[in-house]
DNA sequence: CTGAAAGCGCTTACAG
DNA sequence: CTGAAAGCGCTTACAG
């Protein structure tokens, strides 16, 4: 493989003009350019990353600790993925992934092996073991979850809060006064999942301002018992004519479990959930939704990242922590509640 | 961040010493292996992946080529990717992600700038455009997927054409006559998807053979066009009694087209799929499948890659192309026709 | 069993 | 506008 040196060589020049020739941060006469960029070309000269790495403390690389949890929906996950690595690849950063369900580990290595210039952490946890490693390593990180303790990263989240008020407000505003809260498995919460009760306690609480009931439950995020779970619930409230779901799975089992008691949404009962518009698409689910822009809160997290990385941030700008509001997008699935 | 000079000089040993008594490549005294392990704790050290790199030309990193295209159903990509990740971390090396849609322009960048050891291709179409640049890098590549030329590459893939054969002896065993094969998009296939006709060619040799008529379709794999699609599969062919699904994102939109239609499997019709487990469970599938083997074939992938990586594959052991067999796994959803 | 030195392939002050 | 040299942090022959 050709090397900067070869490059030089057959440019007939030395090393550190090929350099400034390629990298432009000195002035350099045509003529050299010329055949700089020519030498490059007959020798398909790529410069080696490992070597510029060295050199400038600079990797390019952004390192994206994505967990599998065994309670966690997958599907849902792979859209932030892909929201981080195609804002990445945009800034000309590549991504080392890791799936590590213990990802401290993972984060230890890449930071102290210097392998990425930053880290995105999806999927945080309110008390995430992750956060003390990651402020202690020299990169700057950026999460997309809201923690406990914001100190020393950025924050990117879905403003959950926001979505419980929305929801519940929704179907209040057209009639309904018994609701339905379904929410992640209630380990999720155990874990440290803060989103679940964000949502449902300003849902609980929207819900008690309005005078309307509202039941907070939660439900499994694997199949087939969230399926056989939603069905008992339907059972247990039978008077209930609205259903919230701030769980992926539970709403991908939804029409599956409506159909089997001959139930439409939203003839006999108003359904507004809580994903992605690529995940209703993926799934074919006829739900209005909050819409929990996966590709948006990516490419925040990255572009700050970036921003960091690249100094532009300045040396002591404060961390941000930003939410991203709600939007319901409308899928017909809600309507005023039938006669009782 | 502490390097190996300041091992070496916390332990009182030159560099080299330091890092022997690391890698343990040549013997050391136990008083002075004791000392470096100290330092090592001490200073919390890591050694930088970048300058090692570059000594050794290793990067203890696999490069995943994984593309995500519009018309490709995602969440099914998503467990090859989890295959590979996964078992590379227990080989102790990281995952470099790139999900580009043009993938050549990722592959060049990995390999030309030796940021990693070998490739692992996912999505292998058969006269795939990133084939003539993997063969021509310095690293080895691990193709999940049948090319029409496997020269220079490891392949790995499901026996489709076996696939296609089980689905059609399984029903026809059963008593079925007249059957219908759903394949992925007809485009897909253009873009050189060699597994749909590979299954789809072999399913029709079979019911030839058999004597049975089979109608081979093709069908979107985006919502809600597939379901659409699906219902007027049904009506174009009454009499079939069997459906053969060879496309993920019919199977997911399935269980609401047949509840639409009122019917049951398998008293209705009887279905098998070609998806894996996992699939199944996430997406709430009660169809038997031929099991498609995603974390299987990741694994495979990359175990054959770093055997080569690592140069115990011998200097010109012969390139391998191993096919996994496909295995019926049985949810139930497949009986005698119904007597017409 | 240990050390001094060269080298991996870059970038970037320093000098002219 | 260009070149010679130092240095990034490792590993590994070479020498003892």
């Amino acid at each position: 493989m050709a090397t900067i040196g070869d490059v030089a060589r057959v440019a007939g020049v030395s090393r550190s003009t090929a350099s400034y020739a390629l990298s432009g941060k000195r002035a350099i006469s045509a003529a050299v350019r010329r055949r700089v960029e020519d030498a490059v070309r007959e020798l398909g000269y790529t410069p080696n990353a490992g070597a510029r790495a060295l050199a400038t403390s600079q990797t390019m690389v952004i390192g994206l600790l994505a967990q599998f949890l065994e309670d966690e929906f997958a599907p849902a996950m792979l859209q932030y993925m892909l929201g981080v690595s195609d804002t990445a690849r945009e800034l000309g950063y590549d991504i080392l992934l890791s799936t590590e369900a213990d990802g401290r580990n993972a984060l230890r290595r890449m930071t102290d092996s210097r392998m990425v210039d930053g880290i995105v952490l999806l999927n945080v946890a309110e008390h995430d073991d992750r956060l003390p490693i990651l402020r202690a390593a020299p990169q700057p990180g950026a999460l997309v979850g809201l923690p406990a303790d914001c100190t020393g990263v950025d924050v990117f989240d879905l403003d959950f809060e926001d979505a419980g008020r929305l929801m519940v407000d929704h179907l209040h505003r057209l009639g309904h006064r018994e609701l339905v809260l379904v929410s992640q498995p209630e380990h999720v919460v155990e874990r440290g999942g803060a989103y679940v009760w964000r949502l449902q306690n300003a849902a609980i609480e929207a819900a008690r301002v309005r005078g309307i009931s509202l039941h907070a439950t939660f439900a499994s995020s694997s199949q087939p018992d969230v399926a056989r779970e939603l069905g008992a619930l339907l059972d247990a409230h039978p008077q209930a004519t609205g259903l919230l779901v701030n769980n992926e799975a539970a709403a991908a089992a939804l029409p599956t479990v409506l159909h089997a008691r001959g139930l439409t949404a939203p003839a006999d009962l108003s359904v507004v959930g809580r994903y992605s518009d690529e995940f209703a698409r993926t799934f074919s689910l006829p739900y209005s939704s909050i819409e929990s822009a996966p590709d948006r809160l990516g490419r925040m997290a990255v572009r700050e990242l970036v921003r960091r990385i690249e100094g532009q941030a300045g040396p002591d700008e404060p961390h941000v922590v930003r939410f991203v509001s709600p939007e319901l997008v409308d899928r017909g699935s809600t309507a005023a509640p039938r006669e009782g």
